[in-house]
DNA sequence: GCAGATCGTCTGTCCAGCAGACGATATTAC
DNA sequence: GTAATATCGTCTGCTGGACAGACGATCTGC
């Protein structure tokens, strides 16, 4: 309080990625208050966004996608199922594999979600004229997508997977720095 | 492998958050990276960014900022003063409160990471022209920005706080939706 | 048929993050 | 002065969620 934080700092010196993670901040919280009629908040709404718009034909497949481990899509497609917004169904091809779909209500309860999402995205770009949101989401999904591969597809599973694991080993605890 | 997954998609359905958490997830790993010098990996770096070049007056300054929890700010400082990197300087003003400053060394390689990093994100941005990058960029910190308030930095922290609380209701495990 | 890989599930473990309490200090009211 | 209340930073304890690993079922290639 005495000293006012300089919100907007002295820095050219990349908020990139304070930037990056505020805006998910503040866009994981407003969506998960206008996806509270989903599990899990914003990951439900993103899990079915997922099932319903992207073409995932399974498990693994949405998993790797959200970035989500296996088991835990387990039982997050658990409460999906028990609240009746997706089925797993055998995947005639592949035996082991389970095809997610929506169901009915799924698709509904989506849609109805989708809209008040939309809503809750735009207040939070209230800061940004129209043409600039636009202008930021397509170079969002360009950026994002142009991070993991341009063109293979099956890479981005493979890679999504080993990049977890680096992941882990790269949280080095101790010796950082010879002090 | 059988259905190549869509990388594009289908959708205009608002790729927004994925977009969001896929760049940040992949800036993450590449700093986290280029920055394994430091303790805590990218969460180091970004405190020790805060430190130098924003002017936050204390512990719980810097915690609301980075959005961490104070506790956790006392053991993150803890490794930090370990490896000579900052110091907690009793403030005159106020004899509660810390004032965090970068130690010499703590500057230098805060300058050397800084460079890493800074490539790290070109590389990360691949796939947009260097003129993009400067948008999205722009882009990103004024829509952060306009996020929380816009006048009052005190709001801020407030804001902050009751928001993870609000958060922590938001998860509500059960009957999502009457099956 | 067999070996190896992959899918989804389950179990057990572990740890980061939080709530809560605490001493120290500041601030305000009386 | 001092009493009441708020804030700062620290510590302790607990807990929820993510992961590793093992498993049965299935596919693929040989």
């Amino acid at each position: 309080m005495t000293t006012p934080p300089t919100p907007s700092g002295t820095a050219e010196h990349s908020r990139f990625g304070w930037s990056l993670a505020t805006l998910l901040h503040e866009w994981s919280e407003r969506v998960g208050a206008a996806a509270d009629d989903l599990p899990q908040g914003t990951r439900g709404y993103q899990l079915l966004t997922a099932v319903v718009h992207g073409d995932l034909p399974s498990q693994a497949a949405l998993a790797s996608t959200l970035r989500i481990d296996r088991t835990v899509m387990t039982y997050l497609l658990d409460a999906f199922e028990e609240c009746g917004l997706v089925e797993r169904r055998l995947d005639p091809a592949d035996r082991r594999a389970r095809r997610v779909v929506a169901t009915e209500r799924g698709r509904e309860v989506l849609a109805a979600t989708e809209a008040r999402v939309a809503a809750a995205e735009d207040e939070l770009l209230t800061g940004l004229e129209p043409a600039q949101r636009a202008q930021l989401r397509t170079l969002l999904e360009q950026a994002a997508r142009g991070t993991g591969t341009q063109e293979d597809p099956c890479r981005t599973v493979i890679e999504a997977t080993t990049r977890v694991q680096e992941d882990g080993a790269g949280q080095r605890p101790p010796s950082p720095a010879s002090r």
